[in-house]
DNA sequence: CTGAAAGCGCTAACAT
DNA sequence: ATGTTAGCGCTTTCAG
C-alpha cells in the first residue's frame, strides 16, 4: 500500500487537514509545524495522489489534446507549443490522435470529458454542428488550435489563411508568371477553403478567369505533391509557378519537377505553406508562407488557461500574424 | 452539477451497484433491468466519472509517456505507435517532453506516478542509476522505448544499434571506399555509444587503425550535418563515404556536400540511420538503416500492457529486426 | 493556526 | 440477479 496523507498526519502528529495545507502551500501553517510535516513527508516518501485530489477538488490539472496525427511534422510542432505552455502552468496533457475522423473526434471529446480534464485543445479539419454542440455541452472550456470554425462560436487561434494565400499567389503573379497553379489540401476542410478563396481572389484581381483549371487536389503529403506535378506537367499552357498548400507537398512538387528535368525556379517556381523545418531541408530552399505553428499551440494553451482560471479574455478568436519568406524556389 | 451514478440509479429504480454493473459490462444483470438502466443513462446524459472510478478501483487506464521531444520527426513516429496501441487497449496517454534533461525526467516520472498512471513508457538518452532506482521504486511497470539501459534491468524495446552500425559501415567499405567517416549523435547517450562501437568494429575488421580520426560529433540536427561536412571537406585524405547517425543529419551532409560542389554519391557516398520519411524526401534519395520506429513504439506499449495485466512475458528486453535499404546516395 | 468531519463518484466485497 | 455498505485519498467547510 502506498503512503497516504493519513500516514503523514500520524507520523507528524497533526491532522490530515494540516498536512493537506502544507502540501498545497496554504500559508496558514506555523513554520514549526510545517517543518514537522515536511520532515514526515520526506521520511515516508509521501507523494500526493492526484486522483484522490481530483475527486475531492474537481480539478485534475490535466487538459485533453485532440490532434489529427502527432507524427505529422506540422502538428507535432503545434503539440510542442501546447505542451510547453501546459507545463509552464502546471498542467499535464492527455494526447490522442483523431486522424480527422469525425466519429473518433466525438468519441475522444467524450472520453476526455469523462477523464475530467479541466479543458480541451482541439485540432481538426472540419468543425461541424455536431462538434460545436459537443463543445458547448462540455462544461469545460475548449479552444481550437489551427482549425477554423466558421461560426466563430468556439475560441480559437489561427492565422488568416485566406489573406496569406492571397498574398503568396499575388507574389507569384508579381514575378511575371502568366499562370499560377494551386495544389490544395483535402477539399473538405475549412482551412483549405480559406486558402482556396485567397488563391481565387488573387487570380480574379489579375483579371484571369480560368477558375479551377489550375487547381489540383492533394492531401498535404510528399507523394501527393509529386503526383500533382505529374498532372501539371501535362497541361497545355503549363503554369510556370505553383503555390502549394503545405511545405511537405511542396517538396514533392520540387522533386517531381526536378525528376522530370525541370529546373526550379527557372522553369517552375514553387511557393509552399507553413515554413516547417522542411523548407530549408531541400534544394533549392523553399519560399513559403510562415505559419507560426509553435506559437499557435502556445497561444492556444495560454488562452485555455485563461478560461480555466476565469480570467478575462479580450478576444476569443485570436489571429496570429503570418508573413512570406522568399528563398530560392522562386525567382528573385 | 453533473449527473452521477446515483442519479441514474434513482431514475432507473435500481441500486448504484446495478448501474455500475451495466456500465462495466458485468453480465450478471437481467436484460430487462439492463435496458432500464441504459435508458436512464441516455435520458440523463450520464457519463461515468473516470476520476472517481480511478480512486475506487486504483486503475486509471492511462499511461505516462516521457519523450525527449515530440516535435522530432523520429520521436513523433514512435509516439504514434505507442498511442495507437494504447488506444487499442483502451488506455489514454499522458505525454510530456523531457528534452533529455535528467532533472526533468526524474521530475516527470514522479509527477506521472502521482497521477496514478498504470504504467510508463520512457524514451531518453542516458539511463543512469538514478533512473533505474526510480523505475524500480515505481509500483507500476515501466518500459523503455528506443532507449537502452546497459544493465538490462528495465524492460525495453530496441534494435541492435551496434550491429546495424557495423553493417552500414561495412557496406560502405564494401563499395571500395578507402576511408569511411562517422557523424555521431551527442556523445553521452547509450545508443550513440552502440553506434560508435559498431563503426569501430567495422573499421578494425578492415585492418584500419585510424581510430576516431574520422569521427565527427553532431547532434542529430540538419544543421549539424552541414557543419560536419564542412569539417570533413577540409581533411587531408578526405573520406569518400560517410555514415551518419540520423537521417535528418544525413540530409544536412548531402546538401552540405552539394552546396560545396561535391556530387553525391560520386564524390561522397552517404548512409543515414532511421529511415524516417525524410529519406525519400531528398535528392539523391538516402540509403539508410531501417529502424522501425512505429513498431518500436507499438511493441513497447504492447509489452507494457502485458505487464499491467500480469500476463507472462517471454523476453523483457525485446530486440526488433533492422535492415539496410540502399537508395541513391550510395553507389550501386 | 489547527482539527473534525463530511463528502467527491465510484467499485467491490458481502448480503440477500 | 440485485441491493447495502464500506471505503479509495484527498479537499473543504466549519468549529474552535
Amino acid at each position: 500500500m502506498n503512503v497516504t496523507i493519513y500516514d503523514v498526519a500520524r507520523e507528524a502528529n497533526v491532522s490530515m487537514a494540516t498536512v493537506s495545507r502544507v502540501v498545497n502551500g496554504n500559508p496558514n501553517v506555523k513554520p514549526a509545524t510545517r517543518k514537522k510535516v515536511l520532515d514526515a513527508i520526506e521520511r515516508l516518501g509521501y507523494r500526493p495522489n492526484a486522483v484522490a485530489r481530483g475527486l475531492a477538488s474537481k480539478k485534475t490539472t490535466t487538459v485533453g489534446v485532440i490532434i489529427p496525427d502527432i507524427s505529422s511534422i506540422f502538428f507535432a510542432e503545434l503539440a510542442r507549443g501546447i505542451e510547453d505552455i501546459a507545463t509552464m502552468y502546471n498542467y499535464n496533457i492527455i494526447l490522442s490522435n483523431s486522424d480527422q475522423n469525425k466519429e473518433k473526434e466525438i468519441h475522444l471529446i467524450n472520453s476526455m470529458l469523462g477523464k475530467q480534464v479541466d479543458g480541451l485543445v482541439f485540432m481538426g479539419g472540419k468543425i461541424t454542428e455536431d462538434h460545436v454542440r459537443e463543445f458547448q455541452n462540455a462544461s469545460v472550456p475548449v479552444v481550437l488550435a489551427a482549425t477554423v470554425d466558421e461560426t466563430h462560436s468556439v475560441p480559437s487561434v489561427n492565422i488568416n489563411y485566406e489573406e496569406a494565400s492571397y498574398e503568396a499567389t499575388k507574389t507569384l503573379f508579381g514575378k511575371g508568371n502568366e499562370h499560377v497553379a494551386f495544389i490544395s489540401g483535402p477539399l473538405e476542410t475549412n482551412i483549405n477553403d480559406q486558402k482556396l478563396s485567397g488563391y481565387y481572389r488573387a487570380i480574379e484581381e489579375q483579371g484571369k478567369s480560368y477558375g479551377d483549371r489550375y487547381v489540383i487536389r492533394g492531401d498535404y503529403t510528399y507523394d501527393s505533391g509529386i503526383e500533382a506535378l505529374d498532372q501539371l506537367i501535362n497541361m497545355e499552357e503549363r503554369p510556370s509557378a505553383v503555390f502549394v498548400a503545405s511545405d511537405e507537398m511542396a517538396l514533392g512538387v520540387i522533386h517531381g519537377a526536378q525528376d522530370k528535368g525541370l529546373r526550379v525556379p527557372e522553369d517552375v517556381e514553387v511557393f509552399g505553406f507553413d515554413n516547417t523545418r522542411l523548407a530549408t531541408m531541400v534544394r533549392p530552399t523553399l519560399s513559403t508562407v510562415v505559419q507560426p505553428m509553435y506559437d499557435i499551440g502556445a497561444v492556444s494553451m495560454r488562452l485555455l488557461t485563461k478560461y480555466m482560471n476565469n480570467e478575462k479574455v479580450e478576444e476569443q478568436n485570436v489571429i496570429l500574424p503570418h508573413r512570406n519568406i522568399e528563398r530560392n524556389s522562386t525567382k528573385s
